[in-house]
DNA sequence: TTAGGGTTAG
């Protein structure tokens, strides 16, 4: 009855302007005034109004209204999924819109696995899926994630033959990604016949998290090189996180130009990530200067320029940017206490690591983690409180971890506390550490107090676990490229030519009364030997290769992998004084820049 | 008839 009197409200309504009008058009004013009535809706409680007058005018029974009802309910930010799911069970005619929608309202509120659920119940009621299925369904599986299912869903999308579509597409491409099976990731790209800029987005962002750095930059030169270049800020992110871990200065600064000629007015991320690529790639005061200019700091910002201090050795001034995020109203979390500890450990701040790490708890309610508890004994162990790092650790409320007695490890062989070495390979051992490092450097200390039995031992115990140590490496970026050197290194299509000018380097460095530091080469082998090895690490590779192919004066930034020797630290210093310049060395956890003969970590790192 | 993919940082 109610629908009866709305079609001929509705007809009276279009006779006025227009010839008569068929049934079938009047009914979709119906549908029209159905959504303007959502269209208005801004919280739940104009929508259950306009739910009344929907039902009331008796449109529910038309299914393009139930629908937009479910669909605005269920999308809308102020919507409930509750409310949207009785109103969805109480429709007569339900497709595939209706089910999509469901899906994208369970998505939507992170209710992954109900959004399966309602994929299952679509198969079981005979509902065909289609290409509008799949996107959201795909999202769902990638973010539980779920690569089996996401299989099987890609299985029917070849059986329902949506393969071809651009949206499915790249929906499998970010869901292979995020679930970590890059082949099958980068085979749906390659069989793409068309491809859009989030195909590029999702492949590279999938390569990003995997941390397939140089991948990242490889595929962005692919994308512009098929003129699919735009601003980007999503790419750019992953881009600029890519140079972060690389160390590519000169690549992360020329993303910064494309982004200051393209985009106007950066976001806090993206500025983020750009002070985090300068501070990460050796730059402070740039990184420095643009977190004093950002007109809006978040918590994500301070961590990362108090990170970035602490790697530089700067740690009071680390402290200092603590302070002044705490006079904004910034309530710290656990990831910057990490920082604000490393700052302190890596300046040597005992006492102030210690006030913060109470503070921590007392004065913000954070339990320390083992994390806390990793940056305390490392800021012990590196001011050479050995004893008092072992007593911290037994002390612990957690069982210690590998990393705990790594860190302790490493400090005992920096300060020569044999024993207490012993005592964290130990545990290490005790642990089934699968790294080859933990072994060598337990060996170097037995071989640096000439127990050359200990070593072997050691060493055939690594063998027989089947460890083999990691290759050392020195990243050095010459002309926006990245080179990589290992030691002893013959393999670079240049190799004679830095060996040419590694000669003239130690060549210098005699006149300077530089003498190869061979207690630093661990194996037991003659002293001529051990200055051969000595000259061939690959950060001296690196710094001769700049050298040859960088401009007089110009700074030399070089990325290692693992903490230099004291060899090549003096090495370097005298090199900056010889040949004026500023090389910057980033190691696994900070930074060294050495200029006029000295360096910035004043010897202590 | 309705709608969908890539949202990035410590």
């Amino acid at each position: 009855m109610i629908r009866t009197s709305v079609l001929h409200q509705t007809h009276v309504l279009v006779s006025r302007e227009d010839p008569p009008q068929s049934p079938e058009l009047s009914f979709k004013l119906g549908e029209k005034e159905c959504v303007s009535l959502l269209k208005k809706c801004s919280n739940m409680e104009e929508f259950k109004q306009s739910h009344a007058r929907i039902l009331k005018l008796g449109l529910f029974g038309d299914s393009f209204c139930a629908s937009n009802l479910v669909a605005t309910c269920a999308l809308s930010d102020w919507g409930s999924m509750d409310y949207a799911c009785s109103i969805f069970r109480q429709m007569d005619e339900l497709g595939s819109f209706q089910f999509n929608t469901m899906m994208r309202g369970h998505v939507k509120d992170m209710n992954t696995e109900e959004a399966l659920i309602t994929y299952k119940e679509m198969a079981e009621r005979g509902v065909k899926p289609d290409n509008f299925t799949y996107p959201t369904l795909l999202k769902a599986c990638a973010r539980l994630p779920a690569v089996e299912e996401g299989m099987q869903v890609h299985a029917h999308i070849l059986k329902l033959g949506l393969e071809n579509d651009v949206f499915v597409q790249n929906s499998l491409i970010s869901m292979y990604g995020k679930c970590g099976e890059i082949g099958v990731c980068c085979a749906v790209f390659e069989q793409m016949n068309e491809r859009s800029v989030a195909s590029w987005s999702a492949l590279i962002t999938a390569h990003a998290s995997l941390g397939m750095w140089s991948d990242c930059l490889r595929l962005l030169g692919d994308m512009s090189n098929e003129g699919y270049w735009r601003a980007e800020e999503s790419i750019l992110v992953s881009v600029l996180s890519a140079c972060t871990h690389l160390g590519a200065l000169d690549l992360g600064r020329s993303v910064h130009g494309f982004l200051l000629r393209n985009v106007s007015g950066l976001n806090v991320i993206v500025e983020t990530s750009l002070i985090e690529m300068y501070l990460k790639c050796g730059s402070l005061y740039k990184g420095m200067c643009l977190f004093q200019k950002m007109a809006k700091k978040n918590k994500l910002s301070y961590s990362v320029m108090i990170s970035g201090l602490a790697m530089h050795g700067y740690g009071r001034e680390g402290l200092r940017i603590f302070t002044e995020m705490l006079e904004q109203g910034l309530e710290p979390d656990d990831i910057v206490y990490v920082g604000v500890l490393n700052a302190c450990s890596h300046a040597g701040l005992v006492q102030e690591g210690l006030q913060c790490f109470n503070r921590m708890k007392l004065e913000h309610g954070i339990e320390p983690t083992i994390q806390h508890y990793g940056c305390m004994v490392d800021l012990m162990g590196r001011a050479g409180k050995i004893d008092e790092a072992l007593e911290l650790i037994k002390s612990m409320p957690m069982e210690p971890n590998d990393v705990l007695w790594r860190s302790l490890l490493s400090a005992s062989k920096v300060h020569n506390n044999l024993q207490a070495g012993e005592i964290a390979a130990k545990q290490l051992f005790k642990l089934d550490s699968q790294k080859a490092s933990d072994y060598v450097v337990l060996s170097n200390m037995y071989a640096q107090a000439q127990r050359w039995e200990d070593v072997a031992k050691t060493r055939t115990n690594m063998f027989s676990k089947g460890l083999s140590q990691r290759p050392g490496f020195s990243l050095v970026e010459v002309k926006r490229k990245m080179h990589r050197f290992v030691s002893q290194d013959a393999g670079h299509p240049q190799s004679e030519s830095v060996y040419e000018m590694l000669y003239q380097m130690e060549w210098q460095l005699k006149f300077e009364g530089y003498s190869p530091d061979t207690t630093q080469v661990l194996c037991d082998v003659d002293e001529e030997e051990k200055k051969q090895r000595l000259s061939g690490h690959s950060q001296k590779l690196a710094i001769a290769y700049a050298l040859i192919h960088t401009s007089q004066g110009s700074p030399i930034r070089i990325v290692r992998n693992l903490r230099m020797c004291n060899d090549c630290h003096t090495y370097t210093k005298l090199i900056s004084i010889i040949f004026d310049r500023e090389i910057t060395v980033r190691d696994r956890h900070r930074f060294h820049h050495f200029k006029d003969g000295a360096c910035s970590c004043r010897d202590y790192w």
